[in-house]
DNA sequence: AAGCATCGCAACCGCGCGTCA
DNA sequence: TTGACGCGCGGTTGCGATGCT
């Protein structure tokens, strides 16, 4: 059956708001609020459908809008949450206060876009559009701009900056369950020069469903998801502007760099993460507040859990969180920031804690068996590399411990 | 100055999803 | 369980502004 038309179209008007029709709606919004907008230009007076009110509201005449053009950091934000979440407009738009997904739909469109091409990047895929095959992928040379099988490292940035943020909760099926939390974890690494061209970011996804990892549907990266709800994250944030968005259960802790390539961070529902003192007596802790610390591991028996270690020269922090019932995979890096040793001795000396372990550098995550980029083969136990192998670029690495 | 092309953005349209009776 | 309804999202269109010849 049809749906029936949202109002008759014979009695509208369409094309541009006058300022008569704008005032009307401003006026009707600020005695009764939003919502109900099929009955709401009848209510005031205005003979418009209730959907071109509402996108009048929305994308324009909204008080908290933020007019004038996008910043550079907005259009490196936009571009970072764009190879995330793909055209999930909303959702972008509400990492971006004052701005509407229409504002940044089209801005992407007429601008970025535009933006992304000039850097050799395909802006729907955020890969280089010209493919050049790579032998040597563990190389530590950064790779030409087109490639993308190399996991060289980008050089460091120097600016970085952390907003706390909120998921999206616009939608009404944020509502069913605010315990259960429901988000996504993408690795990426940092860009190669200033032109970009990779994405250095991070969800974390925590469900009701057992921890597993996924093909995200956008990118070949991979979704992690966990059924903890509960539990924080902690990251360096010394010399960081930090901003704070629109709110909800879902908590975000986000960080990007603004020069040189977006380094962006999104923990969520994390465990609450411990730093520990001893190697050989571990204990859960209560949850810490959100604050500088550095080689931080988190251990509880009989739950699997993974700190991801975001790494630049200037900053250094640690994600951390736990993956009930989840298969590791047990899994060494030869590229490696140089706090993860001390991390990992800590875990492989832990009387409660089996030597299993995950790296999702080079911007894929890894399933089961399934080697890294970075030509890291799965292994039982937590490697040391060598110093020579330490990184000093922008990066991002995930590891997995299974406690037993 | 006129005509044409291009750009940028506001607005529209159709569809999908959630809610409710 | 099903269908109507309301809302919101993403893609597309229309048109004024601007630039070019």
């Amino acid at each position: 059956m049809g749906r029936s038309p949202c109002c008759e179209k014979e009695h509208t008007n369409k094309g541009a708001w006058t300022k008569e029709e704008d005032q009307r709606l401003i006026n009707y919004i600020k005695l009764h609020g939003e919502g109900c907008w099929r009955s709401l230009p009848k209510a005031a007076g205005l003979l418009r459908c209730g959907k071109s009110c509402r996108l009048r509201w929305i994308n324009y005449l909204r008080p908290d809008l933020k007019r004038g053009n996008f910043t550079e950091e907005e259009d490196e934000l936009i571009i970072n949450l764009h190879s995330l979440l793909g055209n999930k407009w909303s959702l972008i738009a509400s990492r971006l206060p004052g701005r509407t997904d229409n504002e940044i739909k089209n801005y992407w469109n007429t601008h970025i876009k535009r933006k992304l091409y000039s850097r050799g990047i395909d802006p729907q895929t955020h890969r280089p559009l010209l493919l050049i095959p790579t032998t040597d992928t563990t190389t530590s040379t950064p790779p030409p701009k087109t490639s993308t099988t190399s996991t060289s490292p980008p050089p460091p940035t120097t600016i970085t900056s952390t907003a706390t943020v909120a998921a999206s909760s616009s939608s009404s099926n944020s509502s069913s369950d605010d315990q259960n939390i429901k988000l996504t974890m993408l690795m990426g690494k940092g860009s190669n020069n200033s032109s970009n061209n990779n994405m250095n970011m991070m969800m974390i996804n925590t469900s009701n469903a057992n921890a597993k990892l996924n093909n995200h549907p956008h990118d070949d990266r991979v979704l992690i998801e966990s059924n903890n709800s509960t539990g924080s994250a902690t990251s360096d944030h010394s010399n960081m502007s930090s901003s704070t968005l629109t709110s909800s259960s879902e908590q975000l802790v986000f960080s990007h760099t603004v020069q040189g390539g977006l380094n962006l961070d999104l923990s969520i529902g994390l465990l609450p993460f411990r730093p520990t003192t001893s190697t050989t007596s571990i204990k859960l802790q209560p949850e810490p507040q959100i604050q500088q610390q550095k080689q931080q591991i988190i251990h509880k028996q009989h739950d699997h859990y993974y700190f991801t270690y975001d790494h630049d020269d200037n900053n250094r922090k640690l994600l951390y969180g736990r993956i009930k019932n989840s298969t590791n995979i047990a899994q060494s890096c030869t590229e490696r920031p140089s706090v993860l040793p001390a991390a990992a001795a800590a875990l492989s000396t832990s009387t409660s804690i089996t030597s299993s372990s995950v790296c999702l550098c080079c911007r894929l995550g890894l399933q089961k068996n399934q080697p890294c980029r970075c030509n890291s083969m799965p292994t039982s136990t937590l490697v040391t590399p060598p110093a020579a192998a330490l990184p000093t670029h922008n990066y991002i690495y995930t590891y997995y411990t299974t406690t037993t």
